[in-house]
RNA sequence: GUGGCCGUAGCUCAGUAGGUAGAGCGCUGGAUUGUGGCUCCAGCUGUCGCGGGUUCAAGCCCCGUCGGUCACCCCA
């Protein structure tokens, strides 16, 4: 077959999806119990959104967007979650209808990276937004949330890296502090954050390259020129999580490279190494002037994105759970099928999860379909069975076979399924 | 966009000095005229990624190309 899935865009097949659906389930249940909303976006926005909020300058916004044109209007599909419900927040005026709002979303991003792992070009995140609140606690509560929400899933080691980049001016003024002190010695870095001087100097700081880590470790720090209330906001929040339990370190070199970030910064890294550099799960920080620039109303806000696909990496192998199809009825002989096929619509409409093998096979074919399938029963219905009224139960955990009236059928199974597994 | 590694059965892989393919798993059937998991027996599936070249002969060597993967950049 010549017609493959695009680079960096994956099916998941049904092992996958299971693995995909439990961190979700787990990431709405955590949010949903704190108060969190779910809002449900469009995949394609106009390009111009991302633009302002992301920032030109971004490889986000420079060559990763999936952009294109139609009747004269530029369209993006979404490569993160965070400007969608902004937009949307602002455009259905909700800071008219409350005053904090905490929003979460699950969905689909897409990037135009070239793939690796757990990075691909279609990818799935899921987030929280909160509007409208200011103050460090919110902050230290939604880092303790994402601390809840990870180790609900069994991740229990992850590792939180927070820091504060202060307000737009503070930002402003360190980024000149940097720029001030590492020119000087620009020849001597890499080239890679000789390039980053010009174009986002914050980042040098996040280099790998071995010629830089000399002058990153004796850099000047953003903490060192936080003052007032960008500094007060920081005590606040470290304050809190200590207060919450929550163990974080101050990572000063922490740095995120979306633009609208200002203020607290953090990150969770996964204590495997499930990536090759860094094993960053998730990101998120503050970010109080974006509602503004696009057109709203001033309105703080603060929000965080996970990565599923790095989520489902960092749990690694847990068990399996229990088999979802406790029943699987066989049919034995062309006469049997369509009786097979009536109890197994009873028992769904009883709610009892069951297949119906009508393939008309061996018997032994299809009670090794039963096992592989993780039934607790196989039913079978044959001529005989038939004949007398009755249906062959065979308990596939206890080895143990009982002939049972059509009539009292559904009482059996269930009082089988109570049963412990033997 | 740059670099490393890898493309052989549905999956994981083996394939020796070039002599036109193998194992395990899985699947199907049988041992048990209609009884699973364990065991035993039998059987099925391959454009050896694609194209070209060298050679009497290429899965193996050479060139190209496509795909995958990992890493860098960047990011969840």
């Amino acid at each position: 077959m010549n017609l493959r899935a695009v680079k960096g865009m994956n099916d998941f097949l049904p092992t996958d999806a299971r693995q995909a659906r439990r961190v979700e389930e787990a990431f709405r249940r955590t949010m949903e119990r704190a108060g969190f909303g779910e809002v449900r976006t469009p995949l394609v926005e106009p390009t111009a959104l991302f633009v302002r909020t992301i920032g030109e300058g971004t490889d986000v916004v420079d060559k990763e967007m999936y952009s294109f044109t139609r009747h004269d209007e530029g369209l993006t599909i979404r490569p993160e979650g965070t400007a969608g419900a902004a937009r949307a927040y602002i455009e259905h005026k909700v800071h008219a209808a409350e005053t904090v709002t905490k929003w979460f979303y699950t969905g689909a991003m897409f990037r135009a990276e070239r793939p690796q792992r757990g990075r691909y070009r279609q990818f799935h995140q899921v987030g929280g937004e909160i509007y409208g609140d200011p103050g460090p606690a919110c902050d230290a509560e939604l880092i303790a949330l994402v601390v809840e929400f990870l180790a609900d899933l069994g991740i229990g080691d992850a590792v939180v890296h927070v820091n504060s980049l202060g307000g737009p001016e503070a930002r402003a003024r360190y980024r000149q502090v940097l720029v001030d002190y590492l020119t000087p010695h620009a020849e001597k870095l890499s080239a890679d954050s000789q390039r980053r001087l010009a174009s986002n100097p914050l980042r040098i700081l996040d280099s790998k390259a071995k010629e830089d880590q000399e002058w990153i470790a004796s850099a000047p720090r953003i903490s060192d020129v936080l003052e007032g209330e960008d500094l007060a906001h920081f005590e606040g929040l470290k304050k809190h999580l200590a207060a919450l339990g929550v163990a974080y370190v101050h990572d000063t070199q922490l740095v995120r490279g979306l633009d609208y970030y200002g203020r607290t910064l953090f990150e969770v890294k996964a204590a495997k190494e499930i990536l090759g550099a860094g094993s960053t799960v998730v990101g998120g920080g503050r970010y109080d002037t974006m509602i503004g620039d696009l057109g709203g109303p001033a309105t703080p806000a603060i929000g965080f994105a996970a990565g599923l696909e790095r989520l489902v990496l960092a749990l690694g192998e847990q068990k399996a759970e229990e088999s979802l199809l406790p029943v699987y009825v066989c049919a034995l002989g062309e006469s049997a099928v369509s009786p097979a096929l009536v109890i197994g619509r009873d028992l769904r409409r009883a709610g009892v999860a069951c297949e119906v093998d009508g393939r008309g096979q061996s018997l032994k074919s299809q009670l090794r379909r039963a096992n592989a399938r993780g039934a607790r029963i196989a039913l079978v219905v044959g001529e005989g069975e038939l004949a007398r009224g009755v249906v062959q139960l065979k308990d596939l955990a206890a080895h143990e076979q009982v002939d049972v009236a059509s009539a009292e059928l559904l009482a059996s199974v269930h009082a089988r399924l109570a049963k412990a597994t033997p």
